[in-house]
DNA sequence: CATCATCGCGTGCATTCTGCACACGATTAA
DNA sequence: TTAATCGTGTGCAGAATGCACGCGATGATG
């Protein structure tokens, strides 16, 4: 068993990671890359919302905006852009009628193929030399920690909520 | 040994838990909570740009531009008011009398402490139960994510140049 | 059922932010 | 020396953002 001051450690070094790897990752340059190497058009602003429609569909504006961290206006005005290009249709939840559902549309499908496969391609040189057990151990704790996360903020929500 | 398709299932996982870390840090929320436990106050723009300077001091306001993926315009400004505020102080560099060094003031270091130190308290209930060695194990192979996403996107950058 | 608070959504508007064009001094190359 | 490049900061115009607000739908309370 390691000691508290050890394990502590240990958390402020995967935090030092974490850091690096949201820096790299909010890197305008990168997100360019991705698009120019998938070949297609789209704003930078709106990459993030059709990645978050594709994974959460069908969704609303709020929650949208909501696991965005904006404002559910703003949100509200570059769904509506992504509806424009054709890549989400927007239309009232069979449930709750003041929910205006998006989702993708074919096109807006054919873009999130086209953004995942480039990302393969720009992704293979970098696990190239890891081995099989590294790569899954690394998939399987990066779900469990952002499950974790997950959970925990939820929790916290609730919490703020009373 | 994994079959390729294995190890392409395996990295889309992955890159759906990064998606999903980064939805998570990027929450204005989730730094409201931290700079409110820090018990600071701070502008939520100036807090990556801080951390930054904390993590690659002295630096030019350039060479923290391209770190950040801002324009370095943007960037003069922000260090601008975090001197301004105090953290953050500005001195001519000794090698090269172009650069004008961002560095940590004894307050901003004062900032920082507070705010790992409150992440520490945060990121604690989320660890709980891990094991030591899956603690150990996430650090070693996200460290060596990052780094090889690092070393990729130099050569990246140095092809680019070219 | 009636009333009222709440929620999801979108628009108008004022403010802030961002990036480009540009300038200036320092450095390097020729 | 001259010219090109680099790091830095400012002016300016356009874009983005969030708040106030209104509208219709839903839920709670009596």
């Amino acid at each position: 068993m390691a000691t508290r001051r050890q394990r502590q450690v240990t958390q402020r070094r995967l935090h030092e990671s974490i850091i690096d790897l949201i820096a790299i990752m909010n890197q305008p340059h990168r997100d360019e890359i991705l698009i120019a190497e998938a070949g297609i058009q789209l704003d930078r602003a709106l990459f993030p919302l059709i990645v978050g429609i594709h994974r959460f569909a069908p969704i609303g504006v709020v929650e949208l905006a909501d696991r965005a961290g904006r404002d559910h206006t703003t949100v509200s005005r570059q769904v509506a852009k992504l509806a424009e290009l054709g890549l989400v249709e927007r239309r009232p939840s069979a449930e709750d009628r003041r929910v205006k559902e998006a989702l993708l549309t074919e096109e807006g499908r054919r873009v999130i193929d086209a953004i995942d496969a480039a990302r393969g391609r720009l992704n293979q040189p970098v696990f190239e030399q890891w081995s099989d057990r590294d790569l899954v151990e690394l998939e399987r704790l990066m779900r469990r920690y952002v499950n974790d996360l997950v959970g925990w903020s939820a929790a916290e929500k609730a919490a703020d909520d009373r």
